[in-house]
Order: C-alpha cells, then structure tokens, then sequence
RNA sequence: GGAGGGGUUCCCGAGCGGUCAAAGGGAGCAGACUGUAAAUCUGCCGGCUAUGCCUUCGAAGGUUCGAAUCCUUCCCCCUCCA
C-alpha cells in the first residue's frame, strides 16, 4: 500500500484552550469526519464543565468517541487509547468516513503515531507492593534497587521521579525483565493511515493566558465547584485518582478540603492550565511533521478546512 | 497626638556588618517524557563586552576597610493607646 492509497486520518492537536472544540466541529460541518477525542480527562463521566467537553448539542452535530466511557474512580492509559483508537479509526474508515483525532494529550497522540513497546499493563497490587516499599525505605532507595537489576532505565531516570521509577520496577517484577530490554525489542507498527497532523499553537504566548484566565472564571460561574461537590458525593473518590489530579479539579478538591480560599483557588486553577499549555506546547515543538496554525487567527477554521480539503483531494483520487 | 511593628529581587518571604545578586516557596521560561500523561520529573530564573564587572534590598545622607544588615532625617504601610 502506498502513503496516498492508505485511508487518512486527521490529528488535531493544541494546547488547551486554543479552540480545538471550535475548529473540530467546523471541520464535521465540512467534511466526512467523526471525532475521536484525544483526552485523558474528558474520558470521565460527570466530568463535563472542568474538562471543557463538548455539549450535548456540538456532539448530537457530530458523532465524538471517547468521551465518558469511564468513571471518575477509573484509570486509563495510552495503551488503552491506542487500542480504541485504532478500532475506532477502522470503523470510522469501514463507514466510508474520516476519523479526526482532536485533543490535547500529546503521549497519546505519540503512542498512536509510535506506536508503543509490549508492556505489561499497570498492577494495582504491584503498585501497593512498591508504594509500601518507597514508605519504608524511600524512593532513593527504590532508585539504588532499579540501578542494580535495570541500570540503563536507572541512569535515565531522576532518583525524584518517583512516577517512572515505580512503573520500571513494576515492569520488571511483573515480567522478570528490565523495562530497558522490553523496550530494545522496538515498538508496534503505527496503524495503517495517513496520518494528517494538524497543530494549533499561538503566535502570542501572553494571548493564550488571557484566554485561559477567562475560561477558568467561565469554568467556576458554570458551577465547576459545585460539579466536583456532586462529584465527591456520587462516587468514592481521593485526591490520588487520576481524575481527580486533573488540572481545575485537583484545586478544587483542595477548596472543598478548606485548604485553600476563593482567591487561591483561582490563582492555583489559572496558573495550573497555563503550565499543562506549556507542556503541550513542548510535545508540539517536537513534533516537527505537524503542519502549525496560528489558534488566535480569526479566520482558523476557514484556514484548517483550506488545508485539509486541499489534503483530503490526495486521498481520495 | 502617643506607643510599637514593618517596607527585600515579578509575588510571598528569610537574611540583621564581610562567606549576599541576597535562603526558601510561588509565578514565569526552556526541556524530558513508552499502560498515572490535565500526570511525573529536570534546568534556568537582576544585567553584562562575563573565572570579572555593573545595578538592586522604600528615599537621601552618614559611620565603617566593608552595609540589605548600624546611625540620622524623610516618605509610605499596619497594629495599638488617645
């Protein structure tokens, strides 16, 4: 199969709140597309005003997957994105459709286009196991015990990183090798698209964070507190979730917690959202295939679906 | 009017004669990233013609070899007594 007789897919990819919901559901009206969103927190139930998920209306406009297909209690992993992407992005394609791929986690648009190492799957047990252990003895320790049975893992990993550390060991004792020698065995095959890579960035950082200032005070006169109230008093949930860690959510906890007042809350929420952007925006500079659009351009959508057609016309000669 | 407390680098805040461009935290900037990723972690963070120089600790003087640190006056802020 050659690059142009493949099926397209489209990634849409931006840092939050660069109007990606915007440009996506332009692109539905314009286009053959069904969206699959790219987001680890939208993936929640009961979860609508603090991951600014499309509204019940954008979303009867045009189909979207992946969005509350899990509980606020649940974990997903980039493993699990991969795999419901890709079925997805087959029955999408088998419609006679295109998928668009459109969000902001940038490791699950990486595992998708990579493809990602066989790996076992996170243990809960294990994590227990290891947590007990960093309790007893620290994470230090943990990092000494991971440069003896997985010393190239070990050298690349901060003795800090605690995160990185505890899915090595867990990697190793589930399977009795080093994570290092899983990944030397190379990654599986990226899925067979072409993949079109749009990426929407601002010409003007200081422009982003106004408008992130301004949708997070929209967030909390939406009711996001009392959403994260409802939230607490449905499920059993703790700050240690992944849920729960998400940027707006986790300060709001702290609030509800009397941790914090009204004043901080806001403080912490903004400034939160502007260093997940510039994460975003990393992981967007390193994806160099990416054809960038400017997100505070006026005319962004017309700009996008101009480019896209043009690209849309290679595919389907 | 009287008695105290205080003004420190973008913010909070330590420093109280030299080892101070000034702890620590926050924010910001840059980066890393393989089943937690809206997570986790790292570096930088007054300026420069840089193993040194310049500007900075409310303002202006002064003491001292040497001051963010001591003295004087002045300008603000807070608490208390009237």
């Amino acid at each position: 199969m050659t690059a142009v007789s493949r099926p397209p897919a489209v990634l849409l990819m931006g840092p939050t709140a660069s109007g990606k919901t915007g440009v996506a559901m332009e692109l539905a009206a314009r286009f053959p597309l069904e969206i699959i969103s790219v987001d680890s927190a939208q993936i929640y139930r009961h979860m609508d005003i603090g991951t600014a998920k499309p509204t019940p209306e954008l979303r009867r406009r045009a189909p979207h997957h992946l969005i509350d297909i899990l509980d606020p209690t649940q974990r997903y992993s980039a493993a699990r994105f991969v795999e419901d992407a890709s079925a997805l992005m087959a029955e999408i394609t088998a419609r006679g459709r295109v998928p668009l791929l459109a969000g902001g986690t940038m490791l699950y648009f990486k595992a998708l286009q990579e493809g990602l190492s066989n790996l076992p799957p996170a243990d809960a047990n294990v994590r227990l196991v290891i947590d007990a252990m960093a309790a007893d003895s620290g994470w230090l320790a943990l990092h000494e015990e991971l440069a003896r049975i997985d010393p190239d893992t070990a050298q690349r990993l901060e003795p800090s990183d605690a995160q990185r550390i505890q899915r090595a060991l867990e990697v190793f004792y589930l399977t009795g090798e080093p994570l290092s020698a899983h990944i030397a065995r190379g990654r599986s095959a990226a899925p067979p698209y072409r993949l079109i890579a749009l990426a929407l960035e601002p010409a003007e950082r200081s422009a982003l964070h106004e408008r992130i200032a301004a949708r997070f005070e929209t967030m909390l006169e939406l009711g996001l507190i009392g959403e994260v109230r409802r939230l607490r008093e449905t499920y059993d949930l703790n700050p240690s979730l992944p849920a729960m860690r998400a940027v707006g959510y986790r300060q709001v906890w702290q609030y509800l917690d009397g941790e914090i007042g009204l004043a901080r809350l806001r403080e912490k929420g903004v400034a939160a959202t502007r260093q997940l952007a510039k994460r975003q925006l990393t992981w967007l500079r390193a994806m160099p295939d990416a054809t960038r659009f400017d997100c505070l351009a006026d005319d962004l959508a017309d700009q996008v679906a101009a480019f896209l057609a043009a690209q849309l016309e290679l595919s389907t000669p």
